[in-house]
Formats: C-alpha cells, structure tokens, sequence
DNA sequence: TTGCGTATTAATAGACCTATTAAATAGTAT
DNA sequence: ATACTATTTAATAGGTCTATTAATACGCAA
C-alpha cells in the first residue's frame, strides 16, 4: 500500500473521495477509483466506511454545513451595518474559492440524486430563519434612518448568494477570458469578488 | 409498443431522453430507462441514435446553443439603451423559466464530464466577441452621455448571467420559501426577475 | 511464542450498463 | 405474392460497479 501522506489507511481514503467527487461528481466516482488512488484494496473503502454513500456523507458533512451557513454567520465584531455586510460578503467569496468546486457538486446531487440529497440535509437541518429575521431588523434599522432603502433580508442573501456562487460554478466562462493564464484568472476572480460588493452595496442605495 | 405521442419512435425516444437527461443527468440515465420510458426496445434507443452521447448531443445541441446565446442576441428594436437592457434582461430569465433544468445539467456536465463537454461545446464553437465588443460600444457611448457609470460590458452580461442563471440552479433553496406551493414558487420567481433587474440597473448609476 | 484484534487482500456474487449481432416482423413497391 | 427496406426484438458479449465473504498478514499484549 503506497499512502501520500503518513496518514491512516481512513484519512487517506477520505482525501482521495473528497478530490474525485468534486472532480468527477458523486454518479462517477467508484469506490474503486478512490482505492487505486489511495492504492489499496477497495474492499477497504467499505471496510471503513460501509457504503459509497455513507462515505460521501462524512466526507461532505462539515463542509456542506459551512457551505449552508457561512453566509448567515453573525460577525462578531461590532462595525456599522454597511462595513459589515461589505466583510460579509467577502468572506463568503473566499470561502467559496478555497471550496471552488463545492458548489456544483452539491447542487447537482441536489437536482438529480433527491434520495441522497434528502439525507444529507437531514443532518444539516432547517434554514436558521431566525438568523435572517435578525437580519432583517438590522435592515429596517438601516432603512429607518434613510441609510439603505427597503430591503428583504432574504432576497439580499439570496443576490448575494447567487453572484458569489456563480463566480465559480460559472468559471469554465470566466475561463474562455483567461487564456490559461493563472495569474489572469486570479485576476478576474478579484475582479468578481469586487463587483460582487460593488453590485449589492450599490443595490441597497435610498 | 406504447408511444405517448403520435410521434415517431425516434421522437420519443428523443423527448423521453431530454426529460430523463434534465431530471437525473448524463450518467445517472440509462438507456434502458429511456427505452422503458418509451415503451420500446432498448436496442432501438441505438438503432437511432447509435450511442448514448450521441443521443444526448442531438437532444440537446439547438438548447445548449440558445442558452449559450440568448443573452448576447442583439434586439432588433430601437429603444433606448436602458430600456433594451432592461428587457433583454427580463428575456434571458424567461428563456431560462422554461428551461429550468437545463443550467444545471449543463454546467455540471461541464465540470465533470470534460470530454463531453469539449464535443458539445466544439459544435457551440467560440464565444462572440464581436457581439460583446458592440455591448461595450454602447456602454461606453452611454458613458459619455454621463447616464451610466464606466461599465465593462463582460462583467455586466455575467452578473446578468449569474443572477438569472442562479436562480434557477438555486431553486431547492428558493422552494424552502414557497412551502410546497406553486403559487408561492411563481411569486418568488417573479420576485427575483424584477429584483435581478432591478439589482443590474441600480449598478449602472453613475 | 501464542493468541487476539485490527488491517488488508483475493475472490466473487449479483446488478446493471452500453453496444452489437442476428433474427423476426411490418411496410411498401413491383 | 415477392422482394426489398425499415423497424423492432431477443440474446448476449463484455464491461463496470457495489458490496460481501472468507482467508491472510500484522501488531502487540500476555
């Protein structure tokens, strides 16, 4: 057995499914391919983990609950309301590009595997509505004192949620732009992140 | 054999595929499943169509191209920029209404099936240039004109693009809103045109 | 060393999938 | 009817996949 790291056999098989099911998505991933990455046996893939499935979910669990929430995390700190959301949104493009392919994947099993979309939102549970209820007195706040204009706060999280995330599901697109360049790659995606403030903060003007 | 249609198998068979395609994606859809759908044979689903990336490519090759296109289309009337804009808008999220599954197929495909992708997309060929460089004319004459602010026209047309698209690939979310009605679902829909509208025009204030 | 639990392997059952082949049937023109 | 073509079917080759089973290697405590 030929391990990357000086892991356990476990760890290791986890690295290899969490890189091939965001390359090649869930329906074409093998348990067998995971093996040979991990260059052992495949019988060890459901030794440890039972099932394909079984091993996607733990796999994902975590990172589908940041990717669920990151947007509707309060800040801590205490800025003006505009500051923070501006931080806000931010944060939440860098959480995307660090789990640039997180996206696609998900929303894929979503549209087209419910059984196991259901399952897996089972542990994530229900939309924290109350989070976005405490969002939305801050905007009436921000609203009565004439500093934005009327604002549902889900439809905000949603815009936002659509620019940030789409910056990556999208990005075969913004490839076409970047001729192969890296560097003009990381270019256009500072570009979005930037726009993607811009394009809401602008959105929230009286 | 039990067509639904007075169509010819050939076109059932086509119809059942795209309906399959959209609902379960490439790899989860077999042809054998097409076949039962149709009622046929499965050895017919390759008497016609020879393979099932074949298949696919036909089904959907006239969609992938307006979905490609649909937002770069110049329109033929003679309005003023802003209320072209507004309307070409609009069209892109009506196209994508009637075609709500297909985002995410598509991109999907994109990111995990590069092959396919690159036969697909060889047919769709380039994107136009010349049709964004005519946007960017148009922009930068408004600017001059001092009604909208310096805009880049390929940044524009993809937060267009992410908004619309978005909303499409992100509908489970939305439908956590709409608690299981139609109703609601439509009202939300039409809430995010006029709000992606509403959010791309706001960005081009000066 | 023996014994025992853990880790690993080979072998394989049982499904399902794509695609091909050869044969049967339906349809149509002569 | 006959012959020819188009359509449809059954059978199946050949592949891959998930998951299980039984057997082997390993590590370590007694």
């Amino acid at each position: 057995m030929i391990r990357t790291q000086n892991n356990t056999t476990e760890q290791c098989i986890m690295e290899a499914a969490e890189a091939l099911f965001l390359d090649k998505g869930y329906a074409r991933t093998s348990t067998i391919e995971i093996a040979r990455v991990v260059g052992c046996n495949q019988t060890l893939v459901h030794y440890y983990f039972r099932s394909k499935e079984n091993l996607f979910k733990q796999v994902f669990e975590n990172k589908i609950k940041s990717f669920c929430f990151s947007l509707l995390e309060i800040s801590e700190e205490d800025l003006p309301f505009k500051e923070k959301l501006e931080k806000r949104i931010g944060n939440h493009f860098d959480m995307l590009k660090v789990n640039s392919k997180l996206p696609i994947l998900l929303f894929n099993e979503v549209h087209t595997n419910q059984d196991l979309a259901r399952k897996i939102f089972a542990d994530v549970g229900h939309l924290p509505l109350s989070i976005i209820a405490h969002l939305q007195l801050e905007l009436d706040v921000e609203y009565e004192n004439g500093c934005i204009c009327k604002t549902d706060a889900a439809a905000l999280l949603f815009s936002i949620f659509s620019l940030n995330v789409m910056t990556f599901i999208g990005s075969p697109l913004l490839r076409l732009f970047a001729e192969n360049s890296k560097e003009k790659m990381d270019a256009i995606l500072e570009q979005r992140r930037a726009e993607n403030i811009r394009l809401i903060m602008n959105s929230l003007n009286p």
